[in-house]
RNA sequence: GCCGAAGUGGCGAAAUGGCAGACGCGGAGCACUCAAAAUGCUUUUCCGAAAGGAGUGCGGGUUCAAGUCCCGCCUUCGGCACCA
């Protein structure tokens, strides 16, 4: 073994370790045949912006606690790392320096990986993916292909989310406020064809399956997904137009109010709203195209606040009531939505706020069919929404809500003029770009053929260079221009076509990307089934809550559809979930125009690594924010220091009897095994820090006092310690282990196991309280008797005089630990 | 507006209904030192010289006993926000 420092010099210890784990590879898990469990630990894999940050420093920190602790527990882990290099920045940084966004790409992921090896991530470097190589992306195309077959992919015209800014089109889910997520520009609408992913199919599933996750992820992303799902159950009901050969159907969550009905409105920018205006006389249509003009224009911004008035267009049709027959106004407003339901309501302003503001502003009636506790609508000046009494509802009134719905759907459904149904606030994932730096789409649109599907054996569709390629955002594929490219033959037919020239959301990317680690260099599968059942699904998943609802969302829903397609036999890709919070500096995100940028680089260089994950696994718990002013990377060196110190001082034998080493000492130390590992699985890594610093301190004083550094039980204890800090400190507690005489490879060590002998507590402190106050503490058995204790308590000087001349109403005895007497 | 979570020392934070503040940062003092750094030890919720008293956002309640459970507020943070 080579020569030992006599001070702790972090610098050193790093330099001296890290060529050693490099020949070790303790974190391959590609051997075959190795008898340990699987566990499958994932971090989110990161996006390569430049060097690794203080965020990322945290997350794969609390990622590797969670990894060794596994290893250390004796299972096979499987703890991968790759790159999600596809996507805008990479393709901003190439358009302002005029490079290909591979170099940049390729850069960057190189001085990532060096950071993270330095910064001792126990990743398996043998699994390492990289989306935009094409052996990743080409089986994103093989999984649209198989997404069409399913009929699960494909095209439509609508209004789409537009980011004037990055020039391209947005999912549902990138628009945060009505700004872009990316750049917070503000999103305009845009009609385009685009290409879908059908998610809203598995809505049902993807809600439902969420009460399977229950316990194991935080309640917060599971309230999210359900909010962004967002069921609704009610009826659709047809409305007879008057001068329309078709029924006009609506979407309702209240069937119940239907004779509260007075007018209906129709989403201005609807298909049906077009059609309904050129029924209606000329004058009308001129004010419906100005209204909608208008409309258009405005942004999501404007149309999202809330204290607007309402503004419409009545287009002096009528439909009428199914249920009593009554003729109701058809009005036109950008208050309904074109694209959820079926665009059109039925407006029962007694009972809706928003009906009930629409018609205050237009004049319209305003029926009250409900009663309910809190008044008419029309004196309190707002709708009413709560339960109560059918009123002036034919065969409804006298139900309660609940019932009326119920009925009125049955009514419905026995005239065929409507039935129960449910909607869904979801909306189909839209994933076509108008950008280079992605893995493009493979189909071929033929003039005579139409959509054409790129055959599988000619997959990947690889990207053309960049050279000569105009990459500055237009608001088209800059792959239309890529001529050799784009022009090819149809497979079809053999005639002159196209390659659809958008690329793919880089959200594809990482949908699946779980699953490219157990067969990371296939050619010839997206991923080996016999693998994925080995390995997956993926049993702790690591990440930002900034992913809530997008990826996690995405990721389960590409699982259900690999399930249903034979390829995977689990429905949830993350058996458990945590969400750490960000690093953050004087109380807000660090930014470098904040000027309150902390440079990882520069606290490794200071601190040293072990300093500086360590700090972030005791900062607080891992879902919590920890802002880099209020900790403290050298007080986490000093305490490095002083447990290092520890393995000097040991100087019995390794191998040496611990049963006959001191017994307080292993009390404290096996407490120490059994509340570490618990704190570790539930995921308070600062708790199980301070655990180690307990023991530290208790075997500082112990080394230095009585017991001395020949025990061997402070052996066995410093041993506990280098192998639960090497969760957190992997140099510290290797440097450690060497000093105490084991070959390198405290990461597989294994943390120990508590001897529940030396659990068992003889004595014990009891507490006496008089009204609930502290009165006096005794050092007892635990075997004492109700009657000892008791009479222990009565005969304390303080007892008696807390309790004074008062009268004793009762004594409480919940022996060992307390005693609590009431007085009168 | 709706939904959810959280409020504990100067600070980061602990606490199966049973000793509030573990562990650490920061502060104070001491030892070692010519001195400093490093290290080690002591101390540190508040008021009070002490005895003692008060104390987990505020107000109630349940209980022998509440940071913890229940009801009502306040504040902060997060999510959703014309989804019929």
């Amino acid at each position: 073994m080579s020569e030992q420092l006599n001070e702790y010099d972090i610098f050193a210890i790093q330099e001296k370790w890290l060529p050693v784990w490099d020949e070790l590879k303790p974190f391959n898990s590609g051997i075959a045949g190795d008898p340990r469990p699987k566990k499958y630990v994932l971090d989110m894999f990161p996006y390569p912006s430049g060097d690794l940050h203080m965020g990322h420093a945290e997350a794969y920190a609390l990622g590797d606690v969670i990894s060794r602790y596994w290893a250390q527990k004796g299972f096979n882990v499987m703890h991968p790392i790759g790159w999600d290099s596809f996507g805008l920045p990479a393709e901003n940084a190439a358009i302002k320096r005029g490079l290909d966004p591979r170099g940049w790409t390729y850069d960057n992921i190189a001085q990532q990986r060096a950071s993270m090896r330095r910064y001792a991530c126990s990743f398996d470097w043998d699994r390492v993916i990289v989306t935009s190589d094409p052996i990743y992306y080409r089986w994103n195309q093989w999984l649209f292909l198989q997404f069409y077959k399913q009929g699960l992919a494909y095209r439509k015209n609508s209004n789409v989310n537009w980011c004037p800014s990055c020039q391209t089109v947005l999912a549902n889910e990138q628009v945060v406020g009505g700004l872009c997520e990316r750049c917070d520009s503000v999103v305009t609408k845009k009609a385009l064809t685009q290409w879908y992913f059908k998610v809203t199919d598995y809505a049902d599933r993807l809600l439902d399956d969420l009460d399977t996750l229950e316990g194991n992820w935080p309640a917060k992303v599971l309230t999210m997904q359900r909010n962004w799902i967002g069921r609704s159950t009610g009826a659709e009901v047809d409305f007879v137009v008057e001068g329309r050969a078709n029924p006009v159907t609506v979407y309702t969550t209240r069937p119940d109010t239907l004779f509260g009905a007075t007018f209906m409105v129709v989403a201005v920018d609807s298909d049906l709203a077009a059609e309904l205006a050129s029924l209606a006389t000329p004058d009308v249509r001129t004010r419906f195209q100005a209204y909608l003009d208008e409309t258009k224009k405005s942004n999501d911004i404007e149309r999202l606040a809330t204290d607007r008035k309402k503004t419409g267009v009545d287009t002096g049709l009528f439909a009428i009531n199914p249920i009593n027959g009554e003729k109701l106004p058809i009005w036109l407003s950008d208050y309904v939505l074109a694209d959820y339901g079926t665009g059109a309501i039925m407006a029962v302003p007694a009972h809706d706020d928003r009906d009930f503001e629409f018609a205050r502003e237009f004049g319209l009636p305003i029926r009250t069919v409900l009663q309910t506790e809190e008044g008419d609508p029309n004196e309190l000046g707002h709708a009413t929404t709560g339960d109560g009494i059918l009123v002036n509802s034919g065969e409804l009134t006298g139900l309660n809500k609940t019932e009326a719905i119920a009925k009125a759907i049955e009514l419905l459904a026995a005239q065929g003029k409507g039935k129960a149904a449910k909607n869904f606030r979801l909306r189909d994932w839209l994933i076509s770009r108008q950008r280079y730096w992605g893995t493009p789409i493979p189909i071929i649109h033929c003039a005579g053929c139409g959509e054409v599907p790129v055959p599988e054996n000619q997959l990947p569709v690889e990207l053309p260079s960049a050279a000569g390629l105009d990459l500055k955002p237009k608001g088209s594929s800059p792959l239309g221009a890529a001529e050799a490219w784009v022009n090819v033959s149809c497979p079809k037919c053999g005639k002159p076509a196209k390659r659809d020239s958008d690329t793919m959301d880089t959200f594809v990317d990482s949908s699946w990307y779980f699953l490219r680690y157990l067969s990371p260099n296939s050619e010839s599968v997206a991923f080996e089934v016999d693998e994925a059942k080995a390995w997956a699904p993926v049993d702790q998943y690591v990440g930002g809550v900034t992913h809530a609802i997008l990826h996690l969302l995405y990721a389960r829903f590409f699982t259900k559809v690999l399930h249903d397609i034979g390829l995977v036999d689990f429905e949830e890709p993350f058996t458990r979930l945590l969400n750490q919070g960000m690093v953050l500096m004087n109380g807000s995100a660090m930014s470098k125009s904040r000027g309150n940028l902390v440079r990882l680089s520069d606290q490794l260089d200071e601190h040293g690594v072990d300093a500086v994950r360590l700090t972030m696994a005791f900062a607080g718990p891992p879902e919590d924010d920890i802002d880099w002013a209020d900790v403290s990377p050298s007080g986490a060196s000093k305490f490095l220091g002083r447990a290092w110190r520890l393995a000097g001082d040991v100087s019995s034998k390794p191998g040496v009897d611990f049963a006959t080493g001191n017994k307080d000492v292993r009390k404290a130390t096996h407490g120490f095994l059994r509340d570490f590992a618990q704190n570790i699985e539930t995921f308070k890594f600062n708790v199980g820090v301070a655990k180690i610093m307990e023991l530290v301190n208790t075997l500082r004083k112990a080394i230095d006092g009585e017991v001395g550094g020949a025990d061997p039980a402070i052996r066995e204890a410093v041993e506990a310690v280098a192998k639960a800090l090497s969760l957190f400190a992997p140099y510290t507690a290797e440097d450690m282990w060497a000093q105490l005489g084991h070959q390198p490879g405290v990461a597989l060590a294994g943390l120990g196991d508590a001897d529940g002998s030396l659990l068992v507590v003889n004595n014990l402190t009891a507490v006496v309280q008089v009204d609930g106050k502290l009165r006096d503490k005794f050092d007892v058995s635990v075997s004492i008797t109700e009657d000892e204790l008791r009479e222990l308590a009565m005969n304390s000087y303080n007892v008696k005089k807390a309790i004074g001349d008062r009268e004793i109403a009762n004594i409480i005895i919940r022996a060992p630990k307390l005693v609590n007497i009431a007085t009168k």
